[in-house]
RNA sequence: GCCCGGGUGGUGGAACCGGUCAGACACGGAGGGCUUAAACCCCUCCGCCCGAGAGGGCAUGCGGGUUCGAAUCCCGCCCCGGGCACCA
């Protein structure tokens, strides 16, 4: 009796193989092809959930396939370990979040390796770590020295809930906290910033070079939110003092100003309130101040209430005539100039609000005839509109307003964008502090950088002040000014934990570097990342950022100045789900991976993981899931069966059959490896065994069989290879086709009469137009519907088929 | 409202460029074999309807269209998922 698959036995021999071995250690010097294959670098919550066994099983597969390729593949992990949960179990629990992160790394490290994924541990990085925070805090100098980094007093996003400021990407569309929950409110304070704008352009140009999934491209898109138009100045009536700028993408629609528009929060608001208004204004300004973001962006709401007129009137410089100011909450500070002209007649915010404010409305584009709709946005020629009148043309009528602003000296074209400068600095303790000091004689003094890391210490007391705990640590708060030796205040916020995130990929390049946070050379070996793969809800703020700080990197000369993008293809793995909602520790709805592990192993999970339908697709964990997994376990032991009973096969293979089947499997799994249909992939192998149990396995096909599916389930195949052959099957060339016998010598011929299949022939593959007519005239069946009659048309593709229409 | 995806058997999913009467592979189900029995394992069958059978009809969300031929292309509609949504 032979031996039984022991999916736990033999896991656990491999992981150790594996890592002793170094087996997937890759260094600089490697004379291969370059392949640096990336999954997201997890932040550490204990052991692995399903989301992390999917993706680190795509991550596994890549890596394996592209080294039996011949590549020297670059494969690294990490943890993103520094972030709000520690922090919050800090202040529940006192414990304090370096040995709890620590836990949990440890955790999570240990389940990555249960399911037999393959890294280069030596390059392991923790955000957290010394080494770690002294480059992130190396490239935060560097880009403040550079001006791309800045301090700013700015109404900010405050989070209740989690005590700190948040960035734009972090609040959710409905105006609550990504992470908490908690309704998000706007507070001044003095903040820090990456200039993230001054890359507006480059990082929507940029787009079009990735390989990218589209509707992660059409995100960034609409988040950088680039718009074209003309801003131009209007005087104040009545006030040789005053004027005001407004931003419109619509500049030929001018003539149709009936009203202007400012921000309550525009810093003319107290001068052109005149003073019978002044009571009304007041009011108004606080009442939106007391509104939170969600009220602010509702559509919802009365309008009466949503504006109030000032008192004072501008000049519409197209044609001199007066409209009067109103202020709105629905016009914002924080995009164009905060004030805009309102055309009432060609948009529909304008529009509401005219009605609502009682205002007059002057169409300049004619709508078509029928029209009965309110604001019109179409094409349609220009009325009321002087100069412009007739013109169809929106682009050409725009560019003659922009010219005639130009020439009267009062606007110009403009290009506005929807992206804001991302806000980094956050009131939280566990994060990369901000090495900054603040002395009373020199302001604000970069930590020089032989002074770094700042680290903080341990001994502070973790309470929800909405201030750092660090402020209220002396021994941290004070030090010296590096410019005077005077006493000064260290800065006491921290790092938002993207930044960790926006460069890790560069230091596992080059991890041993305790100079520099990483050498250009290391990172030109390496860079970009090949293949990318995460999530989707990392499609604008990580993927975003990151591709800022390649820029900037490269910009200030830490990166190759050539090296603009740092992920050249990504892929984004469906979710799994459970319930109709996202499989998560918040849902409280997570299956532990080890639940199979210990069962059927981590081969068959991987193989149902892979084999469950196409990577890109959301995952439901249902009633079925078991039974699949199941299903999987079971092709396996079919495997193991094969390569270790000789009597498991019929004993005399139909070797023809066989030898061409393997060459075809060669030729199929491989390019489906390559185009990621990776369940289909599966569904091939199984098919192959299938056929190997009818027909009979010969040795050939059978180790064909392990190395195609080396990739997937490496434990199993590479302790059959072993046992087979006493070598190791990942070190193993993948196998190459053999165009002869993959080929297809004969193929069916469909013959259908009138669009039906009436008959089917074998036919050499290179069968002629004329001889595949002739063949399917002869066909009984053919000359039976025919009934004697001749065709009208006859269609012939070789070889396929043959249609002839009656 | 706008922009992306997607609707295929009882279920997850195949079908790369329009061409093997669509449904690979797997789950599930039915029947059978092995077994004292069960599990494991093996074999056969399973889109729906009519028919004893041969066979016929209908089928890829719905309605049209293009084509010798449509799950695949075009137009209109319905449903599901996701993103954006006072950004002037």
């Amino acid at each position: 009796m032979a031996e039984a698959y022991d999916p736990q036995a033999i896991e656990a021999k491999w992981q150790q193989r594996w890592e002793e071995w170094g087996t997937y250690q890759v260094d600089n010097d490697d004379p291969r092809p370059k392949f640096y294959v990336l999954c997201m670098y997890p932040y550490p919550s204990g052991p692995a959930h399903m989301g992390h066994v999917r993706n680190y099983t795509f991550g596994d597969l890549i890596t394996r396939y592209r080294t039996m390729n011949g590549y020297a593949v670059l494969s690294p992990i990490g943890f993103d370990s520094f972030g709000l949960p520690a922090e919050n179990a800090a202040i529940k629990t006192g414990v304090h979040p370096r040995p709890f992160t620590d836990e949990r790394v440890a955790e999570l490290t240990e389940s990555l390796k249960g399911i037999g994924a393959s890294y280069d541990w030596r390059r392991e990085v923790r955000s957290h770590d010394p080494d770690y925070i002294k480059g992130t805090q190396t490239i935060f100098l560097r880009l403040l020295d550079a001006g791309l980094a800045y301090r700013a007093n700015a109404p900010v996003n405050w989070c209740p809930g989690c005590q700190t400021v948040l960035a734009n990407e972090q609040v959710l569309p409905d105006g609550t906290c990504e992470r908490s929950g908690d309704v998000v409110t706007k507070r001044d304070l003095e903040q820090w910033f990456f200039k993230i704008t001054a890359y507006a352009q480059e990082l929507l140009d940029d787009l079009e070079t990735l390989e990218w999934p589209e509707r992660v491209k059409v995100m960034q898109r609409n988040w950088i939110g680039r718009s074209e138009g003309a801003e131009f100045t209007m005087r104040i009536a009545g006030r040789d003092d005053l004027s005001m700028r407004v931003f419109t993408t619509r500049p030929d629609t001018a003539f149709g100003m009936t009203y202007a528009v400012v921000a309550p929060e525009h810093p003319l608001v107290t001068q052109i309130t005149t003073d019978d208004r002044r009571p009304e204004v007041e009011a108004f300004v606080e009442q939106v101040r007391r509104e939170t973001e969600i009220d602010r962006l509702s559509t919802e709401g009365a309008l009466e209430k949503r504006g109030v007129f000032t008192g004072s009137y501008a000049v519409n410089p197209f044609n001199g005539e007066d409209v009067p100011i109103y202020l709105a909450d629905y016009v914002l500070m924080t995009y164009g100039t905060g004030a805009i002209m309102a055309v009432p007649a060609e948009d529909q915010r304008d529009w509401d609000f005219a009605q609502a404010y009682g205002l007059p409305v002057v169409r300049t584009v004619e709508p078509p005839d029928g029209w009965e709709g309110e604001a019109y946005t179409g094409e349609g020629p220009r009325v009321n509109s002087r100069w412009l009148d007739g013109i169809t043309d929106t682009a050409e009528a725009k560019q003659k307003a922009i010219d005639w602003l130009v020439d009267q000296g009062v606007g110009e074209r403009k290009v506005n964008f929807r992206l804001r400068d991302w806000l980094l600095s956050r009131q939280r303790f566990w994060g990369c502090p901000i090495p900054v000091v603040y002395c009373p004689t020199h302001g604000m003094v970069p930590v020089p950088e032989d002074q770094l890391p700042i680290v903080a210490p341990d001994d502070v007391e973790f309470r929800p002040t909405g201030e750092s705990p660090l402020r209220f640590h002396e021994g941290f708060l004070h030090t010296t000014c590096p410019l005077c030796g005077g006493p000064a205040t260290r800065e006491t916020d921290t790092m938002d934990t993207f930044v960790d995130s926006s460069w890790y990929f560069l230091r596992f390049c080059d991890p041993f570097n305790d100079e520099e946070p990483f050498g250009k050379d290391a990172v030109s070996t390496w860079m970009p990342v090949d293949q990318y793969i995460g999530g989707i809800e990392h499609a604008i703020l990580h993927l975003m950022y990151a591709r800022f700080f390649m820029k900037a990197l490269a910009d200030i000369g830490m990166a190759p100045v050539d090296l603009r993008e740092p992920f050249a293809r990504l892929f984004t793995q469906g979710m799994i789900r459970m319930g109709g909602s996202k499989m998560s520790k918040s849902k409280g709805n997570l299956v532990a991976p080890s639940r199979y592990l210990d069962t059927v192993g981590a081969d068959a999970l991987r193989l149902f993981h892979l084999f469950v339908g196409p990577p890109a697709d959301d995952v439901d964990w249902s009633e079925q899931t078991d039974e699949i997994i199941a299903g999987c376990s079971r092709f396996l032991n079919r495997v193991w069966r094969l390569a270790t009973e000789p009597d498991a096969a019929p004993s005399a293979p139909t070797t023809d059959v066989v030898d061409r089947a393997a060459h075809r499997l060669i030729a199929r799994v491989t390019e489906e490896y390559d185009r990621w249909s990776y369940n289909t992939a599966v569904a091939a192998l199984m098919e192959f065994t299938n056929l190997l149990y009818k027909e009979g396995a010969t040795d050939e096909a059978v180790d064909t069989l392990l190395l195609l599916m080396a990739p997937m389930a490496p434990h199993i195949a590479a302790e059959l290879w072993e046992r087979r052959h006493g070598d190791h099957v990942h070190e193993h060339q993948w196998p190459v086709a053999d165009p002869d016998l993959a080929r297809i010598d004969s193929v069916t011929m469909i013959v259908q009469v009138n669009g039906k299949v009436r008959d089917r022939l074998e036919v050499p593959p290179t069968i002629g137009e004329a001889e595949a007519e002739a063949l399917a005239l002869e066909s009984e069946k053919v000359r039976e519907q025919l009934a004697g009659a001749s065709p009208k048309k006859v269609i012939v593709r070789p070889p396929k088929l043959v249609n002839i229409v009656a």
